[in-house]
RNA sequence: GCUCACGUAGCUCAGGAGGUUAGAGCGUAUCCUUGGUAAGGAUAAGGUCACCGGUUCGAGUCCGGUCGUGAGCUCCA
């Protein structure tokens, strides 16, 4: 008996609340089944309808889903043969069902699964009985391809969840709500650090608070990889047709890219930094006591994403990438490899991310031989191994060039997002001809690794304003400090603090408005304003302050002086 | 790109099944208030109802198209 606590539970309930699901869509529409699993936190179902679908039918939907569950129907079991299996799905039109048990194998049993009039292909298990089921709720309806090709007919997705106590569900609906509050598209607005357009959609403008964040990240990430042995270039966004035919873009990644034309000559906006890079590596002789070259690049590139993939700034079509190409001996690569594993790692711990590791592989649009490639995969496999990370192998989703490591945060909703990559490439070298010099005095072919710790600038910074809920830490935060005068008497002394900040590189500002400072306290906590210095007679008396912080709250008075030295200590050590 | 939704002041949202000058709260401006830790009061300004076309005596409301946004699919940092 399986409950709802063990390991395999909730996937076993959810699986029998989409069956439920499929047999009440049966009972009120004329729909064809497609496939209806559990997933993370809930369940679906694939249905080709009819006639389409709409929002509000869902409700009738789980109106008839609540009748089978009073009607308790028991859930059986029942094992055929191949044939009857596909003699059963032509009788009742199940196309779709029919298409997968054809592809099994001529000896299989298979099983299906029975609640009163309803029967669905199915390994199970499953709950004992309909009635069972306890709290369930349609959540959403999407499209979704058939068997996720984008060439086959796009059946409709009822996306729902369920779980045992009524109380559980109201609960996970609830922190679904809570979650949405952090979704870096209305922090993003609220707290005025991005917009979009219509005039470019999926091509975000920063705005003053939302630049300051961004140049303390890039700051950091400076810094970071100046101790780390990187040196730094910068390369053209619009580069000759000739170079991109070359690097092999203009054959694999023509569909995504941005065209111009210059002079009667055709141009490329640039989807990627690294046949720049090889422009500048070529510039000169290069030896093998100078490797590992570590070439980084804070590039700006234009990608032509499909317009339903845009997400705020999870998904544009302009974003920056913390880019770096690392030239090297072939003996090289696994230590470097995992010199840059170091690096993500560093940088997400500062931020307190979780992550997950995924390898990629060889994708069916690829360059280079088969030899290569496995070399290439193997070499990153065996860092990953070395190292002791878990990691799932991502089967064909490597770059056209090479296999990569990929590092995935999650944002509010648990969806994750590729951030940080390591790609090892040995393409662009062939195709660029790069050489460097050996011990032995003749030219050889280096390898090299593409590789991003943020990622892009714009994706890293939606999922730090979600991870923050915009309550971002005091090195990073927009405005660090903000005076609050309690009367008018008090704005000399408040702009004397004002000055003092200031001139200390403190992002500060001052409310001088006529407001009570009541008000001014809760615009500054709904700004997520770390810190609050509230000045009055006391405060002007004694030279010090009244200082608030945003989540402590009244922490008393300070003096002036003493409050600067330990705000720029937090500062200096990236504190909360 | 595909499926289904959505698009009303800067923001959040009202506008019963088409009918005179399209509403509210927040925000903004001005004035009053000089108030010690999450919203003091008054007044005012703000809208081509995304855009284009159609149906109608009459369209924010109905129909078609375009653009944009959301959930998901495909694709990807």
């Amino acid at each position: 008996m399986i409950t709802f606590d063990d390991s395999e539970g909730p996937d076993v309930y959810r699986h029998t609340a989409s069956h439920v699901m499929a047999q009440a869509v049966k009972r009120l529409y004329d729909a064809r089944l497609g496939i209806g699993p559990s997933i993370k936190d809930g369940f679906y179902y694939d249905f080709q309808f009819e006639q389409p679908l709409t929002l509000e039918e869902l409700e009738k939907i789980e109106k008839q889903m609540k009748e089978i569950v009073e009607e308790n129907l028991p859930i059986q079991r029942i094992e055929m043969t191949r044939d009857e299996a596909l003699e059963y799905c032509r009788q009742h039109n199940e196309d779709f069902k029919y298409e997968l048990i054809s592809e099994l194998d001529e000896n299989e049993q298979i099983s299906f699964y029975r609640q009163g009039e309803f029967m669905d292909l199915c390994t199970g298990p499953h709950l004992a009985s309909t009635g069972q089921l306890k709290a369930f709720k349609l959540l959403s309806l999407a499209g979704a391809y058939w068997r996720g090709d984008e060439n086959k007919p796009m059946l409709q997705r009822i996306y729902g969840t369920a779980f045992p106590k009524k109380k559980m569900l109201e609960e996970y609906l609830q922190r679904m709500e809570e979650a949405r509050k952090r979704d870096h598209r209305k922090i993003g607005r609220e707290l005025d650090l991005f917009s979009f357009h219509d005039e470019g959609p999926g091509f975000p403008f920063y705005h003053p608070k939302g630049m300051v964040i961004r140049r303390e990240l890039e700051n950091f990430w400076r810094d970071e990889h100046r101790k780390a042995g990187y040196h730094e270039v910068e390369t053209p966004i619009v580069l000759n047709r000739s170079l991109w035919e070359q690097s092999g873009h203009w054959d694999h990644y023509q569909e995504n890219m941005y065209f111009t034309r210059i002079d009667e000559q055709d141009f490329a906006i640039k989807p990627m930094n690294c046949p720049g890079s090889m422009l500048v590596y070529k510039m000169g002789m290069h030896s093998y006591r100078d490797f590992p070259l570590r070439v980084a690049e804070m590039g700006l590139v234009h990608r032509h994403e499909k317009s339903g993939t845009l997400h705020g700034l999870m998904r544009v079509r302009s974003f920056t990438q913390d880019d770096a190409h690392i030239f090297m001996l072939p003996e090289q690569i696994e230590d470097e490899v995992e010199k840059v594993i170091d690096l993500v790692d560093h940088f997400y711990q500062v931020f307190g991310f979780k992550y997950h590791v995924e390898l990629s592989t060889r994708p069916e649009k690829s360059m280079g031989s088969e030899a290569m490639w496995e070399k290439a995969t193997r070499a990153l496999e065996t860092v990953l191994i070395k190292k002791e990370i878990t990691f799932t192998v991502n089967e064909g989703d490597g770059a056209f060039y090479g296999p990569k490591i990929d590092f995935h945060l999650e944002d509010c909703l648990g969806r994750t997002w590729q951030c940080g990559t390591i790609q090892l490439d040995f393409q662009m070298p062939e195709k660029f001809d790069l050489t460097y010099i050996g011990p032995d005095g003749q030219k050889h072919r280096p390898a090299m690794i593409h590789r991003v710790v943020y990622g892009a600038m714009e994706r890293f910074f939606a999922l730090l304003i979600e991870h923050y809920a915009g309550a971002f830490p005091i090195w990073l935060a927009p405005v660090q400090v903000v005076i609050v005068p309690i009367t008018e008497r008090h704005q000399e002394y408040a702009r004397a603090v004002f000055q003092r900040l200031w001139e200390e590189g403190i992002r500060v500002e001052l409310d001088d408005r006529n407001e009570k400072v009541g008000f001014k306290i809760r615009e500054a906590q709904v700004k997520k304003v770390p810190y609050m210095l509230v000045t009055g007679d006391k405060e002007e008396e004694t030279n010090t302050v009244a200082v608030r912080h945003r989540q402590e709250g009244d922490l008393g008075l300070s003096a002036l002086e003493s409050f600067l030295h330990d705000l720029k200590e937090k500062i200096q050590v990236k504190a909360n």
